[in-house]
DNA sequence: GCGTCAACTTGATTCATTCAAGAAAATGGG
DNA sequence: CCCATTTTCTTGAATGAATCAAGTTGACGC
């Protein structure tokens, strides 16, 4: 797990300014994988008091466009955010309660697939997502 | 493209009663694929006058539930329904106007990917969707 | 230290979607 | 064919994630 003086390299290799919000929400999204927006305000709040939501969604954006995190929203889903970046790795999704996991790429660089007929588009990922039940859910609906 | 008794059959098929909204949706759906909720309503009311939009949100819950029509909502998108099912296409999405084609499946049948690790998830479904640009929006971004 | 510009705070707003209660209409039995 | 039942539609309000806007604070470079 990063120290917080790595979250400051990241930041400012990115072109941040180094915020203590910042350093928070950076925080809480690696040690929190797929949280969605209000969880992160929560974690972020509990390291630092008060912090504005604005202020959280302005540090998400921030990020999400710098490429220091991964923003994600599976369909029925609020943005969730993740720190493992640049593996072009997908996700498993719970249909029913809403639980994701990670899941490798086999091929691991994006686009890691390519369409068929790409209708002229200039594709630069292929996204996957596995929906299905997750143990808990499965087993709660076959019972 | 299907006839109004061709949509009526379906909606007896699937158990569900024939109402004018449900066939005015299922032929917009069928006419205007990717369509959002908003065209939906819209296309409806060109069709039956004013319908409330309630009725359309009820009506397009219940052809997904039934099979009917497909909702597909890549992030940052509100929801878009197309009447192609059962086939397991995929989709690409334009980053930038968020142009919607469809991208024949390779394989076919779902779940036409495997996970390397499912993490115990008991996975029904594969989606695919490739990001990128689409041909206008390419062409108006390098030049 | 000091100024500048980015980042944060405060407060309001948007808009897709859902909730709720009552009216209308579609199927099936009589 | 007509009525009863149940679903569907209408009307109107509410929810909630996300964004917008204006002003204040604070980080970085000099």
């Amino acid at each position: 797990m990063p120290t917080t003086s790595d979250y400051e390299h990241m930041l400012r290799g990115a072109a941040l300014r180094v915020t203590r919000p910042r350093v928070a929400v950076l925080t809480a999204v690696y040690g929190h994988p797929h949280a969605d927006t209000d969880s992160i305000i929560g974690a972020v709040r509990e390291d630092l008091g008060e912090v504005s939501h604005q202020a959280i969604y302005d540090v998400l954006r921030a990020l999400t466009a710098a490429g220091l995190v991964r923003r994600i929203q599976p369909a029925g889903s609020v943005a969730r955010y993740e720190s493992r970046i640049g593996d072009n790795h997908h996700h498993v999704v719970c249909r029913s309660c809403g639980a994701i996991e990670d899941v490798d790429c086999a091929v691991g660089s994006a686009p890691c697939l390519t369409a068929d007929d790409d209708h002229g588009f200039t594709i630069d990922e292929a996204e996957v997502i596995y929906w299905g039940l997750c143990p808990a859910c499965s087993t709660a609906t076959s019972s």
